[in-house]
DNA sequence: ACATAACCGGAACGGCGTTCCGCTTCGGCT
DNA sequence: AGCCGAAGCGGAACGCCGTTCCGGTTATGT
């Protein structure tokens, strides 16, 4: 009778070499999306080879495709949550919520602009309410609230979040041309006509 | 020697029967998008079959899913283009550009309302600046050239068309409860609130 | 060293978009 | 009315891809 102890909602942990194989895969998977403009064109015995494991490997520990890429994006996401969460002011608390409205899309805009591969990959086998863009919307939501009483603060927050949709931006990046910087004034002019228009 | 006039560029007219085909295919393709949530459930055989043709059909006249697609919606948007280019102010010409703003964003989440799920077939599909969408952008570039020169036209011009993309307008319309009239008054007030903000 | 459970690879499955080809139908001409 | 070439047609077949399954393998605690 083996002794067990089954701590309520704690999972056993990873063995070493699940451990090791599921890094693998994610760097595999994070190689891959970033190399395709078009996420379908990765399939996963693409990543399972550059990886060096099996397609079952993929699935066992990350369960499809789309909770792959979400899985993957979130790693790279996490330094933003977290600065803006507890990081030094104006991104983290601390700042009056207008500057924090624009350090924040500022930030968001640098972060897409990394990671611009994976979002659109993520966005376009998900949709939107995926993955980190919940925490984001959740942020402006909250921000939006104190900024702008005079608007929905959640049809707000979405507006506000909506020109960064990989789509989107790449099209005002790639196509037309714009800087980074370009883009971040386009936005902090939008939020500042927002929030000065009380009426 | 058969008798020939090739006038430069015009394609010979379809049968009577490939018409009625091409007419048969568009409305199943129509009604079966309406009545799925996801577009990829939406299978070419499963037209096919609702229309009473072979598959074979479909990409005679259609030439593969996405353009199938756009090609339906396209035909329910055609009024509005019509009703913007021609038609009375102040959708169509005439009016002051801020009220033809209003009335276009207005008309476009009518417009939206109808054909949600064609749209969403679209985007899905195919991605932005297919179909209609590209009409949109362009005339809403027009105006916002007017109304606030101190943006730059074809940012905000996506920035006030993307709150419209079908799902985020699902999310805000089906998920949190907001009425058409809600999200014209959000957009309204957002467009007001850009013209107002001239420094 | 052994037992057991977790893990692994990759063949197999099912579904889908798309193509292909032998047969059918239309429509202008005599 | 009958003929004939071209346009059109249906649906089997193809290739790709996400996902599942299972017989063999490896790590880990005793």
């Amino acid at each position: 009778m083996p002794l067990e102890l089954p701590i309520a909602g704690t999972a056993p942990p990873e063995r070493h070499d699940a451990a090791r194989n599921r890094a693998r895969v994610a760097d595999a998977a994070a190689k891959l999306f970033r190399e395709c403009d078009d996420p379908a064109e990765v399939d996963m015995r693409a990543i399972a080879s550059e990886a060096g494991v099996g397609v079952g490997t993929l699935y066992r520990r990350f369960g499809d495709k789309t909770s792959l890429a979400v899985s993957v994006l979130d790693t790279r996401a996490r330094e933003l949550q977290e600065a803006v969460l507890s990081g030094p002011a104006p991104l983290g608390p601390g700042a009056p919520a207008e500057e924090r409205v624009e350090a924040f899309l500022h930030a968001l805009v640098d972060h897409t602009e990394e990671e611009l591969e994976l979002v659109y990959a993520v966005v376009l086998l998900g949709g939107f309410g995926l993955g980190p863009y919940a925490a984001w919307r959740l942020h402006l939501r909250v921000l939006a609230e104190q900024v702008a009483p005079h608007f929905d603060a959640d049809w707000l927050a979405e507006a506000l979040l909506a020109p960064l949709h990989p789509s989107l931006y790449r099209h005002q990046r790639r196509e037309r041309g714009l800087t980074t910087d370009e883009i971040k004034q386009q936005l902090t002019q939008l939020a500042r006509a927002v929030y000065g228009s009380r009426r």
